[in-house]
DNA sequence: TCTTGACTTTGAAGTTACTTCAAGGTTGAT
DNA sequence: ATCAACCTTGAAGTAACTTCAAAGTCAAGA
């Protein structure tokens, strides 16, 4: 048994996370004390350590629902495992690309200048200002 | 001169996001009309477009903001500027190591499961549940 | 026993950068 | 006159939390 800020500990998130997920029914209610407390089992720490790595691998609140009522359901087919986390590589794989673009177009401004200039001379400055960016 | 929206097409935002932006003090107050609506001239409608394209370089509000102020004083040097890009860059690479890294994990993941087993046997739930996630 | 500090509770508001909505006024064309 | 397409405002919704205020609880030391 385990006041929320052990659990929170062991489970490597703040006590605040909890008590929010809690909230967004992404956990079930904790059982509660005399005093109100929440308190925690083994099983349910493991269930949100569960719900912590999901998060850190970028799945959304929704995502890591579908992924517990997955998880859940020994005897279903996993197809659907597999399609939550294709789903998922797929969009930070695009998101990368996005931010390649990013970098490429911030490493091209920083090249037009050098950094010893008046800012009415400022490549990068000009570079922002032109009408003519989308052909770049 | 033009009404939010023909500003809003020109520069390439929503007018909603026009308003956005005075409300934050991104923009100065827009002239207004008897009829209370908003007027924009072409000088106003190219601060607008600096905007969007520093906010396309993935730059925060706050930053643009500085960006802005930066460009209004053409006699000061420019190395503000080449610090605030600089900065920008660096976060976004840092985003993007951050991103890989997920990648990374998911195609492990992925490779824990051919989709054909019921959920209990399911390879990449079972890494997930595992207490052990972190040393891997 | 008393006190102190660390814990717990709740609901509400703050964060980022907008978008969407409701309710109502204006414009321009047919 | 009427109609669509504008415009206005303030408020609320979005994602996933975090922070805060006010108040109750607990454990340990003096
Ligand atoms: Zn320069
Ligand atoms: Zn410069
Ligand atoms: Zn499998
Ligand atoms: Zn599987």
């Amino acid at each position: 048994m385990f006041t929320i800020a052990q659990a929170a500990r062991r489970a490597g998130c703040p006590a605040s996370t909890i008590r929010y997920y809690e909230r967004v029914r992404l956990l079930p209610s904790a059982r509660r004390g005399t005093n109100d407390y929440r308190y925690y089992e083994v099983a349910d720490i493991e269930r949100l350590a569960f719900v912590n790595r999901a998060r850190q691998l970028g799945f959304s609140i929704d995502a890591v629902a579908d992924l517990l009522r997955l998880a859940d359901h020994p005897h279903s087919p996993c197809d659907g495992v597999d399609t939550l986390i294709a789903t998922q590589l797929h969009s930070v794989e695009k998101r990368i690309r996005q931010l390649q673009t990013l970098a490429a177009r911030l490493r091209q401004l920083q090249s037009a200048c050098d950094g010893e200039h008046p800012i009415r001379e400022c490549g990068i400055l000009a570079a922002l200002s032109d009408t003519r960016w989308n052909e770049a």
